[in-house]
DNA sequence: AATGAATGAGTATTCATTCAT
DNA sequence: AATGAATGAATACTCATTCAT
């Protein structure tokens, strides 16, 4: 999710439109401004004037405010199952998966902070069949994380005697609740933390404990 | 354009007024909306609606919908620093401390659903005092949780190789988020769901590990 | 629908205010805009200025435009079936009855010149329950004029040889016309111009013609 | 936001473009939504939408939204003109003439429905020298129908004690008022209505009355 | 001949809040 | 303690029209 490098620049070099460019441009103030101050307290115009645009051309590139929403949604769960389908593909034991898959998961969330927070405290603003596209892909998601601890489990690798939901919604848990904390420069990087949450997590389910 | 009022809840049996009903119904009605749709959505038209009085009757007992936001935070804050001071006390070594402060956190949780909802969600929309305000109580709330952990270091009980802070935020954010996913009357309690927490939290910090 | 005497005027002499000339002041300048300009390009704005009030005190009386369409709609319906059941009280002959129809029908089109001119320019803009509430009460009153004619069929003094509906709609259709035309203080006065149109509906549905 | 566009109806079977034929389309496509919605609601999108061409080729057949509405009054009224001059151009006696006269108004009803509620229900909306333009040919259509009658009176075939004028605009209006109520395939056809109204007429025109 | 990106003024409606009673 | 009329500013969205290509 580039950041805009061309703030109310609607107009190529040519002198023609570049209509790409302002389309980026809205979306790129929208995150910004969903993220800090949230998608209902956000005006269409607050949009277009970060965006150095019109209202009208919001409404040429978008159906609604809640369309754009929408989008950004999508891309950032379609960036999110991208992710966890490349973690879960690399043939590892259990233990080397779930440590992958936390460092992508942080990795993410430091990096797409803005959609990290939108995902998390604005998505209850989608309606109707946007909300139902947004779960379907956000329970896929679910579905493959735990599919991690599952397949651990039936490997004979994890305790079988930890419910594999709960543990998993408690990992994820973990991980979910960082973007509220993790500040970039921070005393730890997002990789050190994914390090930190495997250890503990691990602990907890690796099988060869007295 | 009349509005239906009286549902009959702020008159009082004698047939007089009964403020602390009217002001009580009216907090209920706030919370449940800014819960279930948020804040920023929610009108003071809606409230009065839901809580059977007019908007006069608002801006007799709050001060604007910050305000009623900004109390709805207060009250519940107090009521969780309330539940964590206790747990504290209790002179236990860390892992039993630890294990009841998790029950306390999520007994809470399955309680107060729409509070911590709220909590999670809507603290953003309090602005100048009334976020430093909710802001001191949130930090004392994690200042005293990560102490637990602190302690159980500084005792030798749990490892002191694991960033005491980032673990505690670890466990912290394994209960916050279970306000997404818990339902009442689901396969497990929310004791249950705390005790399972317990488990794989000690099991990453108890020392006596090969 | 006397016209708004108060314009700009909602305080009431008291120095309260005055609820309920506010409200006709509203409805007086949206009859005279629908009527003169047409539903469609008449904004609430122009409305509130023109009454004299703000956009606010519009939506505090109605709940939407259309809504006021309506109720000025459903006004002059009332009134139309008030006027036309009172005609066909009296106990005359059809000839007379007739007569005294046409009288009321032109002295309302004469009088209500606004109200008349909405009611056949502008209903189409009803959507819904309400277009279908302005419709039964149009077709009630279809049904009461053209009952005129049937029963002077029935009592063997109209033709019967005339479909009592074509006919009954061709001397609807005069009436309605005037509107088009009508101006007040022209050659002739709504009364003479009623009695030209029963001599000329009258010689012919009268049976005793050679 | 892409909009659907070539539904194929402007380019020619050679595969170049056939501008006759989009002028075309957008013409018919402007004639149904003003007769069926109504001008002042129907925008220039939904006319090249329904027609299947872009915004841009409206404004490149048309100098605006009505411009288009004044050209459909113009092609209906010289429509209405020529029809009404053949009618008159025949030499027949009064009375053949209005009952030819009936017959064709009420065939144009019935075969230019969207024409002729356009042309009751909008024709408001013209401003201008636009407005003046149509107003010149409407009364140009009223003074030759009212000269039937005239010259039925000058000839001494109608009654002289009528005003001619009134009388006139009365079988106008039974006439335009048709528009409202007739449904092709409904009991009668347009001509039997036709010839019902020129029987009423008649009846109160013919001078041989006792 | 036709496109589609963009504009800018306008629309209906909502809303937190005030205040005289 | 509570009402309800009224405000005024803001909101999402629409629309006729322009213009470079």
């Amino acid at each position: 999710m580039p950041r805009a490098t061309t703030r109310g620049r609607p107009r190529s070099p040519t002198g023609g439109y570049a209509p790409e460019q302002t389309r980026q441009a809205l979306i790129d103030s929208a995150l910004e401004l969903f993220g800090s101050r949230g998608y209902a307290v956000t005006s269409v115009q607050e949009i277009t004037e970060a965006a150095g645009v019109t209202k009208g051309a919001f409404y040429h590139h978008f159906e609604s405010k809640e369309d754009l929403l929408a989008l950004i949604h999508d891309q950032f769960l379609d960036l999110q199952l991208a992710m966890l389908r490349e973690a879960l593909l690399r043939d590892e034991d259990p233990a080397a998966r779930l440590r992958e898959l936390l460092r992508a998961l942080l990795a993410t969330t430091a990096r797409y902070q803005a959609n990290v927070t939108v995902f998390y405290l604005e998505r209850r603003h989608l309606t109707g069949e946007r909300f139902e596209a947004m779960r379907r892909k956000r329970d896929e998601f679910d579905r493959l994380f735990l599919q991690v601890i599952e397949r651990g489990i039936d490997e004979g690798k994890f305790r079988g005697d930890l419910d594999a939901r709960i543990a998993g919604l408690g990992i994820l848990g973990m991980c979910a609740w960082v973007h509220q904390w993790y500040r970039p420069g921070g005393r730890y990087t997002a990789e050190e933390i994914a390090d930190i949450f495997s250890e503990m997590a691990l602990a907890g389910l690796l099988a060869e404990r007295s």
